[in-house]
DNA sequence: TTGTAGGCGTTATCAG
DNA sequence: CTGATAACGCCTACAA
């Protein structure tokens, strides 16, 4: 019923050997043939059977996108990144998400071995063996934002540990002394880099690092809300909060104008991931930002060099760089206004 | 290099025709020969190769899906509503996203023909001649928020029209007059129903429709802010203040506050689209709540429905239900707090 | 410069 | 119940 390689040969009146050297520009073609059967390709709106294609070549052209069920702005973000990169290297995408456990993700894995040339994953339950079992040995992998043992894998990170770090050490800075931290999901590998990074930051100026003021949480906003409640309770109460992400952090600030708490006179409040949002809330959420489009992206990058061939053999570790983003929920910085309408990105470096 | 369906058939001493049998559960098989293909399939590991697969039997078991550029809580919850339901039909999903124009989109659909047994496209920009000159016609297509021309397509809509007139209506039923829109991207088609049911609104009570109060906007925060602002200057200033989507009614309440405005004693705000950080912000924004993951799997079981050939050949067009979310930023309703932790749904029926 | 023919891994139609 | 075998649409030596 669709029209094959064969109808546009014959219509040419050539071979199908030659149509197929002039839509893959493989082997020598006169001009005149060339033009004569491009004008029919195009006349009878012929398209390659991408099957058939896939079947002789062992190319799909498609890569692999795995991914936990993860949050909102968080989530839209790394798939642009990761869309418009593919798009532009002539990859399309097959994408599987809302993964819980690691027995779903790897059936997601197993589904799409053989219908992608590459893989990336992003996902805390993953580990080595979990991958190497369930993929083929000569897949390209490039993970995201995972925990990474050893040097089996290729992996870009953002730098959590960095960020949190620099976040929790601004503070320090501002004269804050007790700082509550609201965690991120356990096993969370972000979660995990932000803890180490507010403890290095404590510890580097001599803060005891007390274990009553950091409070589970798991980045969403309800949890942000009752961590925040817990730490106001608290005797002494911490004269600042580090929420590992925004969203926390926003039901924190909800939080504490419902206790009638001010931010940031009685409290500062910092988060981690600088969505779009953070600079219209009330006040204005100081924030770690991270260029969270240029993470997919720099994942496909990766990956399509892989597919090439180009890099050496040898394992990536990529940590992107974070900046903090000073606005007035720290006490420290930001006009009056939020800066909204003048379009700077109101990013400052460390 | 692989291992196929003859390394099989081999390894278990029987032809490649008995072999199929069994994986597909097609003709009889005796019960011995079946366990015995069985176990060595699995112990060889073998997977059939899609592409080979889909060349023959011209299914590929994979829906494709087209979005435009969008923005992050909406696009996240569409495409978790997608791909949970697709995942459930054993559908896998080809998505291709961040399309600007309709060139783009135009692409994307000629790329993903023959790779896809069904499509789901979301785009303000596409027709239905752009559809039937991009796609082969055998094609099942499921349109999403999209403006329907005719019955020539499925469609599946959130209710736009009535989520905005009922939340027009509440703010009138409050006793407010002097009502502006914020309006949503020129050319969407949820950005003019909102419009439409506003207008509605306003006339069913026999208010007149001022084009003064009737704002540009692009769905963006920072639009949302310049809107806002442009509404605080008018004479005289109107009381109410409607968003086309809650992203603007950030923005917006953001402009007041730096202009130390207070809502709702000074200004009413109301959103659209009830997004997870609506209640947690300051006030609390009444909204107009929609199950955007809903939509998504909606459009998801229309589609396989058609493709099981079951649904009768007449267009659908569904549209699904919005509800009131009414918190304090409207100045009706809503406890103190935000209702943050009691888990409640805080959804009103209209 | 062009054509012929074999095969990629499956499924499906026949006979047996 | 099972086994040959012909497609499916395309690419690619090898021949001409």
């Amino acid at each position: 019923l669709s029209i094959t390689i064969h109808d546009v040969a014959r219509h040419a009146g050539v071979s199908v050997a030659t149509v197929s050297r002039v839509l893959n520009s493989s082997g020598p073609v006169r001009e005149e043939t060339r033009l004569r059967i491009g004008a029919v390709a195009k006349r009878l709106g012929y398209r390659p059977n991408s099957a058939a294609r896939t079947l002789k070549t062992r190319k799909t052209s498609t890569l692999g996108v795995l991914l936990p069920d993860l949050f909102g702005e968080f989530f839209s973000e790394v798939i642009r990144g990761i869309d418009q990169t593919a798009q532009r290297e002539g990859y399309q995408l097959l994408l599987s998400s809302s993964h819980g456990d690691v027995g779903q993700i790897e059936a997601a894995m197993r589904a799409m071995s053989g219908r992608v040339d590459g893989l990336i994953v992003m996902s805390p339950a993953v580990d080595a063996r979990s991958l190497a079992t369930n993929l083929p040995s000569a897949l390209p992998v490039v993970l995201l934002n995972c925990r990474v043992e050893g040097d089996s894998f290729v992996s870009v990170n953002i730098d959590n540990f960095g960020g949190a770090r620099d976040v929790v050490q601004h503070l320090i800075g501002l004269g804050h002394r007790g700082i509550a931290m609201i965690q991120g999901a356990p096993g969370n590998h972000d979660s995990d880099e932000r803890l180490r990074g507010y403890r290095e930051a404590l510890q580097a100026a001599g803060i005891a690092v007390e274990t009553r003021l950091i409070i589970p949480g798991d980045f969403t906003e309800a949890a942000g809300y009752l961590a925040a409640r817990q730490i106001l309770d608290m005797q002494p109460r911490p004269s600042a909060v580090f929420a590992a992400n925004d969203a926390m952090a926003i039901g924190a600030l909800s939080a504490m104008r419902d206790a009638g708490i001010s931010v940031p006179d009685e409290v500062a409040v910092v988060g981690f991931d600088d969505i779009p949002i953070a600079r219209y809330l009330s006040p204005p959420l100081t924030s770690v930002h991270t260029a969270i489009d240029g993470l997919g992206a720099r994942a496909v990058e990766i990956l399509c060099t892989l597919l090439r061939k180009e890099g050496d053999p040898q394992p990536i570790h990529e940590i992107l760089p974070t900046q903090l983003a000073i606005r007035r929920s720290c006490g420290a910085g930001g006009p009056a206004g939020n800066g909204a309408v003048d379009g700077s990105l109101e990013v400052k470096g460390p």
